[in-house]
DNA sequence: AACGCCTGATCAATCGTTTGCGCAAATGGC
DNA sequence: GCCATTTGCGCAAACGATTGATCAGGCGTT
């Protein structure tokens, strides 16, 4: 095209269009309150589609105050669980004219170098966040809440804005899939006794016994965590009880892989001699053997709702607890449950 | 802390210390030519510190024209084949005191919005891109490469610095662990036809072949695609063939979860009835069924060394193309391959 | 004909940093 | 004791975009 060299600016169109700079930037950015005639707006959008202006992001973010760019925050980015999530905050970023950084939450503690050039240097208007497991609520909110306006998913901190989607509703669902199934003893493959998120599932896990009128049996719940040995650690734990499970609502997807891994490297078929569901969905549930039975979240929602709440604390909006109920956790059946034997 | 409201400045450090703005400025970004008294450069960071200060990241991208950010992007964010590779730019960024932003290429066509956002607003200096399979790499050379320095990886464009790693000889490694273990008859699922990693990694598979002198045979060869159902239908293809192959050599980890799921769909038993060996290492390798037998490719330092390489450039420094060739491939040995049966 | 008012557009200050240059005071040489 | 040099530091002009204030005409009133 006809590239100039280096970069258009506001005072190439302006020289162009033969008008002055301020009068360019009420036109191209639609200032409504500018009073130009209709002729200068087109000589002005035209001079700037010919030489390619684009508004220089420094120049604008200096004077503005803002830089149209939020972070997310996962424990990690490479994780399959977190893709939902991710589309969903970019798109809802993009809807509003906002570019999304990722960022990896290991290199986020407070105090950081990461966090510092973030939130310390303004590269960001605010953050997403989803804590680690284990990270201390109270310390974190102190750190970013302050500096950077925030909205925190799966968990609230004081002083920040969040989001949650129904976990415990989740997890009885996939409790109630099991009882349906004819199962009574159903065990529970949870994450670490300190994450929100297991918390609320252990809590519907125990809803849908109590519902079902099955008594409860506190050997029947672990708690060690989210990732896929943990799954496994805690399927010898449930194995090696007198009377075995016969069905595991596990806490997450990775973990129910660890699940399955332990339950063949018992010799255990599934869905035959047990019976496997997890809370969460994702690309990989799908691919493993057999497929995962799920109780799909509304992540991609979460994202958009994340993403739109931070949005408002960015415009000064108050700080709001929201839930994502629309759409529902929906059972995704696929072959890893089935009635119990016998 | 002693936050006292906003955010610091430079003039709020130089009021505190008593100097001006470009005193503490030349202190505090370790000017070599400013020449002030050890006594100023101690009141001056003390001050800083003092008041939390963080240089204002628009104020210094406007002044110097550069944003100490760069771009990674990759097909797909949320895919665990490139957590390694991600890692290694980040680290490398990090190192030189840059952000890394992540972006999805789907976003990223020529022309598209996110794609001005980024460069053409000039948010980030340069970008390591890895181009999706079937993008046309003159176009994309001459949309992005003229605008951002550019360096991409596993693939060359016209006019950009490029990175790559040795697939030919991790497949080579692949298909010789194979033939070590006594398989004559083996297939390869690879990737696209027009993939260049999918290609080279075909050439070496030929290779290994060619010095053990296996006569060559075209019907083992197959394109569908690096992603799992790509790998099933290779396998489906190769397992309908007159004569069975008795081991498979997969182009990518994905592919390879197609390769197992087919395998057992078909009631093959995996390494019993049939081997199966993938190029490249990640996380699911380990907890598929079987445990994949892999050759690592040293993905971590091609992040590592491409953005180093986009650092260079960024400087003015001239195109180079690279290979990382250190840590060579490296043979995983886990549960997926073992002598063919009778 | 003098007045005020609306339209159309420009002027100039500002955001926070960096950096070439200038200017005092201190130092050194003889 | 005088000049040349060095040391130590501040002034002010950028960088590119935004926006309140201002200004020159043209028009309709009285």
């Amino acid at each position: 095209m006809g590239d100039t060299g280096p970069v258009a600016k506001l005072s190439d169109v302006a020289a162009r269009a033969g008008v002055s700079v301020s009068a360019v930037s009420r036109v191209l950015s639609g200032d409504p309150s500018a009073r130009l005639s209709e002729a200068t707006r087109q000589r002005v959008r035209k001079a700037a589609e010919e030489v390619g202006y684009h508004p220089n992001f420094a120049g604008r973010a200096l004077k503005l105050a803002r830089t149209d760019v939020i972070a997310l925050i996962v424990p990690d980015v490479t994780n399959s669980l977190f893709a939902d999530l991710t589309r969903g905050v970019e798109d809802e970023a993009v809807a509003r004219g906002c570019v999304m950084l990722l960022a990896r939450s290991e290199d986020m503690h407070p105090g950081g170098a990461m966090f510092d050039r973030l939130v310390g240097e303004g590269r960001v208007d605010g953050i997403v966040l989803q804590p680690r497991d284990g990270t201390d609520p109270g310390e974190l909110a102190q750190s970013v809440g302050e500096r950077a306006p925030l909205v925190t998913i799966h968990q609230r901190l004081p002083g920040a804005s969040s989001v949650v989607v129904p976990d415990a509703l989740a997890a009885r669902r996939a409790t109630e899939h099991l009882i349906a199934l004819g199962h009574r003893r159903i065990g529970f493959a949870g994450g670490l006794a300190g994450s929100p998120t297991a918390q609320r599932r252990a809590a519907g896990y125990a809803e849908a016994l109590a519902a079902a009128g099955i008594a409860r049996d506190a050997g029947l719940v672990t708690w060690r965590g989210y990732r896929e040995p943990d799954g496994r650690a805690s399927t010898a734990e449930l194995l090696a009880l007198p009377q075995r499970p016969t069905a595991i609502v596990a806490a997450n997807v990775n973990a129910a892989v660890g699940v399955l891994a332990q339950a063949r490297a018992q010799g255990l078929g599934v869905p035959g001699d047990l019976s496997v569901v997890a809370v969460h969905d994702a690309w990989t549930a799908a691919h493993t053997w057999p497929p995962l039975t799920c109780v799909k979240l509304p992540l991609y929602e979460l994202g958009r709702t994340a993403a739109a709440a931070l949005a408002r604390v960015v415009d000064g909006g108050p700080v709001e607890h929201l839930s994502v109920e629309d759409p529902e956790p929906v059972l995704i059946t696929r072959e890893s449950t089935g009635a119990p034997r016998g």
